[in-house]
DNA sequence: AGTTCCTCCTGCGGGC
DNA sequence: TGCCCGCAGGAGGAAC
């Protein structure tokens, strides 16, 4: 079972929304002065040549596909992946700015604050996307991706019609991330709950109607999420080193054993594809 | 093409 | 108290 400190090292896109929206004001715009990696070996290895890449340029924005993060330079894009335990912080008191401890593997120095990139589990990546391979949705990692599940694009049709003939189950390839982007391991119970789904169902054996709730689900699900996280956004950006991350009050996750909130039949785990999922034996069906 | 399995890594908790 | 072991997880990539 996942401790409760594990919960809040688990950056799903709400997480990631929540880091862009925290350190875009700070940076973009924003010249840097000096890049500091003192550990290249993350998921990939960190490309040499970052900090020629970065120094001296100007971040002009920071954009998120999925759950990669997307800083846009004159030259090229810096692309971050948070992984599993990765958190992206600014900090703004440099004369008391803390030494890098054991996983803050990276530093990009500003004049008047610092980004810090920290990773416990080094599951996370930090990448040069060169302007000269073309734009940065082609590179390899994003240019298969599923479509983001606030674009219009996203609706119960594109999930019927993406899953026909899968035998799959629907949780799986909600998580998948070729069809939909951002759904996780917690938001894809959460969701499934919220549709009142049971999330050993084979993907093609969904219906078009029952699609329609998911979709809802989902955007209702990922839009609590950054809420909450926009509320307490001043905790990811500010001169400590804690994490930040939020938690929402989950229905299902990690509630194996406890009563559903809705009916009160206690809530079942099971472990599908060695993710562990949690759902409502009465309410999902 | 679709599905399943393996892998990276560290912190935590259980068992002794 | 301390040590060893096993597990969890995002998601790409290999193996069917």
């Amino acid at each position: 079972m996942c401790p409760p400190a594990c919960l809040l090292d688990m950056p799903e896109l709400p997480e990631v929304e929540v880091t862009r929206r925290g350190i875009e004001p700070y940076v973009a715009g924003r010249r840097v002065q000096r890049v500091d990696v003192r550990n290249f070996a993350l998921r990939w290895p960190v490309p040499a040549t970052l900090a020629r890449e970065l120094e001296q340029r100007v971040i002009h924005k920071v954009e998120r596909r999925g759950k990669y993060l997307l800083f846009e330079l004159d030259d090229g894009w810096l692309i971050v992946h948070l992984g599993m335990t990765g958190t992206l912080r600014v900090l703004r008191n440099l004369p008391a700015l803390p030494p890098a401890a054991r996983h803050d593997h990276i530093d990009w120095i500003f004049d008047e604050f610092v980004m810090r990139f920290r990773d416990p589990r080094r599951f996370g990546a930090v990448l040069w996307h060169p302007r000269a391979s073309g734009g940065v949705l082609e590179h390899p990692l994003l240019a298969s991706l599923g479509v983001e599940p606030f674009s219009s694009a996203f609706s119960g049709t594109l999930l019927h019609r993406r899953t026909r003939g899968r035998t799959v189950s629907i949780k799986q390839a909600l998580m998948a991330g070729d069809i939909v982007v951002g759904v996780g391991n917690i938001y894809a119970s959460e969701s499934l709950f919220r549709a009142g789904i049971r999330p050993s169902t084979p993907a093609g054996r969904v219906s078009l109607p029952r699609y329609e709730l998911l979709a809802d689900a989902i955007r209702a699900t990922l839009a609590a999420a950054i809420d909450k996280g926009g509320s307490t956004l001043r905790d990811f950006v500010g001169s400590n080193g804690e994490s930040g991350y939020f938690q929402l009050d989950y229905f299902v996750y990690d509630r194996a054993g406890l009563p559903c909130h809705a009916c009160g039949v206690p809530i079942r785990h099971i472990v599908q594809g060695q993710r562990s999922t949690y759902y409502c034996t009465r309410c999902q069906r």
